[in-house]
DNA sequence: CGGGGCCTACCCAGAAGTGGGTAGACGCGA
DNA sequence: TCGCGTCTACCCACTTCTGGGTAGGCCCCG
């Protein structure tokens, strides 16, 4: 595996921890080369224009600019560039919204190194790379999309949450018990694939589940 | 006092204590009937049919149906009964929105027995009445629509809680102290006069202040 | 009659948000 | 220069939410 060109990686990640354990890792491969390491996706803009990376590795969480919002910055700016994102979050909101900019993959952190490895050559070959949790949720998405899954009282759940009831509130409306309130927005994130309240709120403003009314 | 012809009153107010209470002191008043209470703003509907009040005293949170949603029914059904909202909150959602659907007053719960039956009269008379707190809040929003209120900061804050960022999420992203967010947290809502992140949200998606997407 | 979905309810521990404050630094404009 | 708004930061006590569970009762469908 030692004739391969080398297939040159940007790095960008807010934790200088992460990014230099990255590179130390991928440079004891003979494929890769570490073309250039950034804190911010801006940095990492302009570090990029001067290194020409073919495999972009960006945190998806990070200081000023986001990687979510940083992926379309480089598709602009560098098109050869195939971006990866690396992720702490399984989270579909995350995931979908990557793809929908133009990843080219979706790792999570905690993945081993091969598995690191394994993306930057598939998506340096043209190819497209998620992590196994990361396939799941984004399965689950396309077989629910275009559906309504949420059970009638899930329904009226979501409805007093976009309203800003409390938990407590919610189970004084509906004669229920906070705890009982407390399993239905779990069971909601857990079927929306939606990990916060904010989230919640807006996934139930865009499907008109609910009215903005008050 | 005591030759007008009685104001003929329905309580509605999921809280037997408080419909008690209230009963009880308004039937001190010469010229105040009770005629009916409720529990329930259907079933205050009901009992408003018999009765046919001339006065609606109603919670704004109640189980079922909330005051706010049954403003309206009210003024369908009992068009010649004026409908007073009774509220423990002064946030001025619940005030605008008890406005727009059509209360003819709103007064909070803490306010004095006098007060209430001043609101009683005002409004039989066809005035309306609000108690101070929530004139103030009435008074905030006239002077401030239409315009955006926020500083810079305050646009940033709010759209990362918009896209579900913990306070220490946007600490990060903006390289302050999470304290600080909620700081800046708490200024929105009180500027606002919004109570609830879910309230925060859906002014940001209605104002366009933030897209929608994530 | 079994299985599965739904609604209900509770357990726990830890994390996060709330709602009062106060306060310093900076800059802009009167 | 003084005041005001802004941004920053911290204090406290309290409430709420989170994210794992488990579990019983009900009803419908096969």
């Amino acid at each position: 595996m030692t004739e391969r060109p080398k297939i040159r990686v940007l790095l960008i990640d807010n934790h200088p921890l992460v990014l230099d354990g990255l590179k130390a890792v991928l440079e004891t491969f003979d494929h890769i080369e570490v073309a250039g390491t950034a804190g911010l996706a801006q940095t990492g803009l302009e570090i990029g224009r001067q290194v020409l990376p073919q495999v972009v590795l960006m945190d998806i969480n990070m200081p000023k600019l986001s990687g979510i919002d940083a992926i379309e910055l480089f598709r602009n700016e560098l098109p050869q560039a195939r971006v990866v994102m690396l992720s702490m979050h399984d989270s579909r909101e995350y995931i979908s919204s990557s793809v929908m900019h133009g990843a080219a993959g979706y790792i999570l952190k905690d993945v081993s190194t091969d598995e690191i490895v394994s993306a930057i050559e598939t998506v340096a070959g043209g190819g497209t790379y998620f992590s196994s949790g990361v396939f799941d949720a984004l399965m689950g998405e396309r077989a629910e999309e275009g559906s309504d899954p949420l059970t009638p009282r899930e329904h009226d759940i979501l409805g007093l949450i976009v309203a800003g009831r409390s938990n407590k509130e919610i189970a004084e409306t509906l004669g229920i018990t906070s705890a009982t309130t407390e399993t239905h927005r779990k069971n909601l994130k857990k079927k929306l694939g939606i990990a916060t309240t904010a989230g919640l709120i807006r996934y139930a403003l865009d499907q008109g589940i609910v009215s903005k009314a008050g």
